[in-house]
DNA sequence: CCACGAATAGCACGGATGTGCTATTCTGGC
DNA sequence: GCCAGAATAGCACATCCGTGCTATTCGTGG
């Protein structure tokens, strides 16, 4: 890796940190050359507009949640095992030491529900393939047979998101530490009534 | 009401749907003004600073949550009518012609739960008199007895919450038509686990 | 090791921001 | 209808923003 290409990872990391606690729209890029240490013009170069900046860190995001959530879930054996790793590896993105914003596409998801534009599209689009890996986990439930034959998937996937969701707003806004306890009550709940 | 209570009402309606969808941090004297038609300091001579301005959105919006949402549930007999009715006031609010940002506070949420100071203070205030509010409709459902007598009236809050805020992910980025459906089946499925 | 291209810094710009201070206009009680 | 006080506007200031342009330093392939 070029040493081009390693400041534009550091920059990234950085700017899903701040992107994550304080938003894409509010990321400067002045600050974040400040954070990284080095001039507010070297990093632009990197990126040639604030636009580009954005769509750059949505990217990294989609690898790091790839890397650090799905892809450890696709380890494990289909149906069931693999909707609990999901959900562990889930919790643990939303709140962990290294992700002191939380989740950077609920963020992000929050910020651009009523904008336009080409982040606005980009973040849909990750939020989407999300979603149907989670719709496709939840059939896999189905064709193993851990599910009943006539659970819907897509309503399992809203739900099971639904959890997520509150698990992050309670345990960063509230700082609830019943939440996780909570999300997972609600999981089984879930699982059960899928049986 | 006087001229200057009138035009503060209309400055502080005005604040709430630029906040709800471009944030409380975003929301600019400058461009607020330039919306309601007066000059900037004249606008800001009504608030002292960005912050008591931020502040008095906020409360505004919690004054409108009341009007609008819990006051009519409160209307409704206690227990399960009152529930019902709180969760089609709650989908409205978070999709109406007049909410064009969607929630105000879900999207505060979003940017605060990693910021400190007063706002985050009132928001985190806000959120919790609201959790009360839903965790007491909840406890009715019980001592009516229209719940079990086992069910935890937190718990039940707690996934009821997930559900209207998958409710405003899916309706305001996805937009999913069928989001509506998928709420008022996971609301039904959470009721009938609890009778 | 050297040269060339990539990486970074310096500087300038127009515009927007929050916030003071002063002046003007308007409104409501007498 | 006047007049005190509230409401609003005008202007200035320092600061930050994104983005160009130019110069300089650095990493790297030959």
């Amino acid at each position: 890796m070029s040493k081009g290409d390693e400041t534009r990872a550091a920059i990234l990391t950085a700017g899903m940190d701040v992107a994550a606690s304080e938003g894409l729209e509010a990321l400067s890029i002045g600050r974040l050359a400040d954070r990284v240490g080095m001039s507010k013009s070297g990093l632009f170069a990197h990126f040639r507009s604030k636009k580009a900046l954005q769509l750059a860190v949505l990217d990294h995001g989609r690898r790091a949640f790839a890397e650090s959530v799905a892809g450890p879930a696709l380890g494990e054996p289909r149906g069931e095992p693999r909707l609990r790793a999901l959900l562990d590896g889930w919790l643990a993105w939303n709140w962990s030491e290294d992700a002191p914003g939380g989740c950077l596409f609920l963020q992000a998801a929050a910020e651009y529900d009523d904008r336009e534009g080409e982040v606005r599209d980009a973040l849909v689009r990750i939020q989407r393939d999300l979603l149907d890996f989670l719709v496709r986990a939840s059939e896999l439930c189905v064709e193993e047979g851990h599910f009943r034959a006539d659970v819907d998937p897509r309503q399992f996937a809203f739900e099971l998101f639904a959890l997520v969701m509150a698990h992050h707003f309670y345990t960063r806004l509230l700082e609830d530490p019943a939440a996780p306890g909570r999300t997972r009550d609600g999981f089984e709940r879930l699982i059960a009534s899928a049986h």
